[in-house]
DNA sequence: AACGAGACCTGGCAGC
DNA sequence: TGCTGCCAGGTCTCGT
């Protein structure tokens, strides 16, 4: 479920709702997530005041007087907004409930999410502190991705989604921004030229830019409490069609296994 | 430093 | 209907 846009789309839904509101009590169903969920996180949260959101890679962060509580949504994880709250079900691993009767509920049925917190600057916590630049951000460009992968032998493919060197490249996008950049999956990462890397780092960013309109326009279903994302809607070029045709040149998409990953290409488009 | 493989989990689906 | 095996949107950790 969660790419960088869909995690944007979450934040955006939640600022609403959470910003200046008050906690009434951190609730921990499940503590093994990906990695156990602190102890005391109810006491530590009882009575606090929801300062701000932000988003790093693909981590939300809550930001308290205090602290910050880092959240992840792994591969199967979302964050339900109830306006009131219902029974939780099996995958309802953990609950923040508000002063206004909300809850903002972790549903994870894989646990590869994580529920984290920060006491000091969040940027220094050890998830945090080695990631890439930000994709949309500036400082992701032509001139830093090649920078950056000049001495890198692995497939392009593999690069893109290396966190040290960017983030938010997860497994359908990385597919997707290689096809928009004309750019087989296969090439070796320090083949690539300038022109190509400036090419690559414009479409990662405008693949990322459409996800996120995308994700936007769906924002009722996403945090309905059995809504369903809007981004299974959206037509991508090469993600999940192997066998079908190219929708530009009509040959059939190709797929491979890259890092125990799958990965979608046209093997005429892309060189 | 860079790379690949394994690990963590559960659910859904195709095939027999 | 039931079992088996494979697949899945992430990413840390370890061995080479």
């Amino acid at each position: 479920m969660p790419e960088l846009p869909e995690v944007e789309t979450t934040l955006r839904g939640l600022v609403g709702p959470m910003t200046g509101r008050q906690v009434v009590r951190a609730v921990v169903r499940n503590p093994a997530l990906r990695w156990p969920v602190p102890a005391g996180l109810d006491g530590l949260l009882a009575g606090q005041t929801v300062r701000s959101l932000s988003r790093r890679a693909k981590y939300l962060l809550v930001h308290f007087d205090h602290g910050t509580l880092i959240l992840h949504l792994g591969m199967s994880g979302r964050l339900c907004h109830l306006a009131q709250f219902e029974p939780p079900g099996k995958h309802d691993h953990f609950d923040l409930v508000f002063d206004s009767g909300a809850v903002v509920r972790l549903r994870d049925p894989r646990r590869f999410g994580a529920v984290l917190w920060s006491a000091g600057d969040p940027m220094g916590h050890p998830l945090l502190r080695e990631l890439g630049p930000e994709p949309l951000e500036a400082g992701f460009d032509g001139a830093y991705l090649q920078r950056e992968i000049r001495n890198r032998r692995c497939p392009i493919k593999n690069a893109i989604m290396d966190a040290h060197l960017v983030v938010g490249v997860g497994n359908i996008y990385a597919s997707e921004a290689l096809f928009r950049a004309r750019i087989s999956p296969k090439t070796p990462a320090g083949k690539l030229s300038r022109a190509r890397c400036d090419r690559l780092a414009e479409e990662i960013r405008s693949t990322l830019k459409d996800a996120i309109l995308a994700g936007g326009s769906s924002l009722r279903d996403f945090f309905g409490a059995d809504g369903n994302p809007g981004y299974f809607q959206q037509q991508y070029f090469v993600y999940g069609r192997t066998g079908e045709p190219c929708r530009i040149c009509g040959t059939n998409i190709s797929s491979i296994r890259q890092g125990q990953r799958a990965t979608f290409y046209c093997a005429s488009c892309q060189h």
